[in-house]
Order: structure tokens, then C-alpha cells, then sequence
DNA sequence: AGTAGATACTGACAAAAGTCATACTACCTA
DNA sequence: TAGGTAGTATGACTTTTGTCAGTATCTACT
């Protein structure tokens, strides 16, 4: 993990995190107060159970957000990704972490100080409006998925998750859109909520289809259609 | 609908609500704005798809949160309990609601305009506060939730279900706990995320158990110990 | 380039949950 | 009080998904 400084005046994210709206010396306050680390695919910001000690602002890289239940089975709960803020949820809800969250790729994370993060918001309301965005934003997106996992069977389940991931990380490159974010078949069942065989038998169906293709871990999107198709989305 | 008007100073809840930390003269604002309603059970107060107008505070009663597939399985996303604020996602994300707010009792409820309570968090940073500390909450139940579904089975979705009841809605009354809500046998299913013949089959296996009993519709846990037990809980 | 260890895949079978059909029960209302 | 309706319950069967076991393939590292 090492240490370096970057301004959030010229973070490539400055347009969407929740400090945007900051007035200039409220930002170069920001700044000052933070660290930004860099971390190894793999690594862990943080583990279930733990205290939180502030808020992690992603500068580049993706996050999950991963819960173990009591049989040592993981299940991903959330992807973040550059622009997006990681941990405000033990930060006010004042008890310990309830996710671990783990580097997908070399991720570049801005961290700040429970304490700085907390004076800042009492100063500038701004913020906990954008916070308040995201959240809410956040909650929007995991009571969809509460919603799909009674409504919605694996093989639908898998193609909106496919889906999803078009909109996210989807890279248009000759006629066909590859996603820029790399699973393992167990990552990607512990997203789905299913057994890992089972998600390997639903993701070979949609490459014999032609919805889906891969090359080495990068998987393309070949046919929009075909998915909608195969989740019986309209 | 029946419309009255209640002191939000004198609110049964107000030692809960998001509006507790308001010096007396921005209460009694509120108190001024909002409308207070009389919902009949099985009354909505929206609609999935609606544009959203403004805050609901729960006074009291109950009420579901549903989404509906397009299929038209409905699904029990969230129960929202007195002292407890809704609505605020689509506030705040500027979408329409995502999920349809129904009356589980007679319920009488709060409704504070959006453009008032924009103002109002504007003026009071606390209100903005308190909303996190609620979203926050909220969503990691949520997550929770989502963790559960693919970490348990059904069996031990409806016996965490049960325990969760206890804990928020329990009422000791001679040796056993009455469980203040009533639900059918489809909503419980909509919630644990199962087919309604299934669920029945679970609570009957669950009263055979000993661990729960029932009298008309009225539900009570006989034995936390056995729920805990059936749901693998320790 | 060769090898170890992780990851991906496939098949056979088992378990869990869903569906359909049918019957029973409680409660509302005329 | 009878009759209807919504809700509850149970059995038989089907479908979906999980588990286990075995093999193939990839990847990182020397």
C-alpha cells in the first residue's frame, strides 16, 4: 500500500463525487486532509467487524463489497467504482463494518479521517445532500436486487447482470462491447446468488446462443438482443 | 383519506423521527406545513412509477413497500414502521418511485411537501443528518437481505423473518411473545421471497415444531431458542 | 518451457422449491 | 343463517438449482 497526494481539484472524478459541490477552499481543504493509497488487486480496505475510521473515496479501480455468512460463504453485495464513496454507512450508523471490502483491480483510494469528514459536513450541507444522492441511489439499486431474487430466475438473473454490467462497463470496440471489469466464474456467482457450476452452465448457454463471448477473462457483450431475450427483459 | 392536524411537538414519535434534533421554532414550521392523513388498511399512499410530491412521516400504523414484476409477482422490499420516514429516495433522486407504499393497518401518516422539506434540510443540516443516519440503516438491512437470500435457505429465511418480528413488533404477553403485525400467508411469502404454498408449509412444519403458534391471525413465538434452531442461528 | 495451483468446465445425481389441483376454513355480508 | 369469497392447507408431481466428483485449461513463476 503506498502513499501519494493528488488534488481534488483535478481528480478525474471531481464532476461526480460528492465533493463537487465544495467551493474551492473547502476542497483544497479536503486535499490537504486526505491520503490517497494504492492497492494490489486483492487487497482488503477493510474487514466485517471492524471499526470504521472514515470514508474511502474511489479515484480509480473498482471495489467489492463482499458479506460471509456463518458457512464461510461470500456473497458480493456491491461493485464501486471510481467516483463513488465506500464506508459511509458505518461512519453513521456508529457500529463496525457489516462488508468487507476488497480491491478487483490495482485501485488508486482516497481515505479520510471519521473525524475531518464529519466536521466538514456540518459546515458545508452540500455534501450531505450528494451523500444523501448516493445513498439513496445505492439503496435503489440493492432493493431492485431483493426484488429480482424472488422475482427473477438464475438464467435472468445472470442476464441482467450482464446487462448491467453493459451500461457500467461496457466499451463499444468493432461491433461488439467488451466489459471492462474482470470476474471469476465464483465472483460472478456470489453476484448472481447461485452455485458456481451453476453460473458456468448459464454462461456457456449464452456463449452457445451468441448473446456472449469471451477472450481470456474479458467478456464481450455480442448481442444485446439475445440477452434481453434470454432474461425476458422488454 | 381523512385529513388532521397533530403538533409535531406532541408526536408520539418525535423522540425517533428524522425531526428530533430541531430547535422549537423549525418544529413548529413542520408542524404548520405538513398534513397529517388517515389511511384505511390496504390503502396506498403511491405508486410504483409515480412522480414523488413529497415527504410521508409514519405516526402510526404500518406500512409495505411492494415492487411489482412484470410479471405481476409482487414483492415486500421493505416495512415501514412509526417514526420512520418514506419516500425519501425519489426525493431525492428526482425519479419516480420505484416501489408502490400500501397500508399493512389503519395508519395515520404524515406528508410534508417536497419543495419544504428541500428548504428545510437546506436550513438544518441535523434533518440531514438524521436522514443518513435512516438511509444508512435502512440499507444495510437491505443488504442484509440480500446477503440472506443467497447465504440461506428458505427455512432459515423465515425463521430470521420471525426473530427479526420479535425484535421489532414482539409484545410479551403471558410466557409466549405476540407478535404485533398482522400479515397473509402471501405478503409473508413476499417478503421471505418464496412461493405462498411453500411458506405455509415452512410455518405449519415451524407450529408442529413448537417454536411459533397462532390464534386467528394473530402470530406469537412460542420458543426463540427452536426458531433459532430451525433457522440455523447461534 | 515445465510445473503447481487455481480456475473453468461437464456429467450424474440429490435436494430444494415451485406448480397445479383440490379441499378446508374463517369471515363478511346480504 | 346461508352463501360467497379470500385465505389457508396438503398432496402429487415437475422444474430448478445445488452438490460431488472428475477432468481440462489457464496462469504465474522458476
Amino acid at each position: 500500500m503506498k502513499t501519494t497526494k493528488i488534488d481534488c481539484e483535478n481528480c478525474d472524478n471531481h464532476g461526480d463525487s460528492i465533493f463537487c459541490e465544495l467551493e474551492e477552499l473547502a476542497l483544497k481543504e479536503v486535499s490537504a486532509q486526505k491520503i490517497m493509497n494504492k492497492y494490489k488487486k486483492g487487497q482488503t480496505l477493510f474487514h466485517e467487524g471492524n471499526p470504521p475510521y472514515g470514508l474511502y473515496c474511489i479515484n480509480s479501480g473498482k471495489i467489492k463489497l463482499t458479506k460471509t455468512s456463518s458457512e464461510g460463504k461470500d456473497s458480493i453485495i456491491r461493485i464501486v467504482s471510481p467516483g463513488e464513496v465506500l464506508g459511509h454507512r458505518s461512519l453513521f450508523s456508529n457500529d463496525n463494518y457489516r462488508a468487507t471490502a476488497t480491491a478487483l483491480e490495482d485501485s488508486d483510494i482516497c481515505f479520510i479521517d471519521k473525524k475531518f469528514i464529519q466536521k466538514l459536513i456540518e459546515q458545508n450541507p452540500s455534501i450531505s445532500l450528494e451523500l444523501i444522492g448516493q445513498l439513496t441511489k445505492a439503496m435503489g439499486m440493492v432493493e431492485d436486487k431483493v426484488a429480482n431474487f424472488y422475482q427473477k430466475n438464475v438464467r435472468e438473473r445472470l442476464a441482467s447482470l450482464l446487462l448491467e454490467f453493459k451500461d457500467k462497463y461496457g466499451v463499444e470496440e468493432d461491433g461488439r462491447i467488451r466489459l471492462d471489469i474482470k470476474l471469476t466464474r465464483e465472483e460472478m456467482a456470489s453476484i448472481v446468488g447461485v452455485a458456481t457450476e451453476t453460473l458456468i452452465r448459464f454462461m456457456s448457454e449464452f456463449k452457445d446462443e451468441g448473446a456472449i463471448s469471451q477472450k481470456g477473462k474479458t467478456m464481450f457483450v455480442e448481442s444485446e438482443e439475445k440477452l434481453k431475450e434470454l432474461g425476458n427483459i422488454f
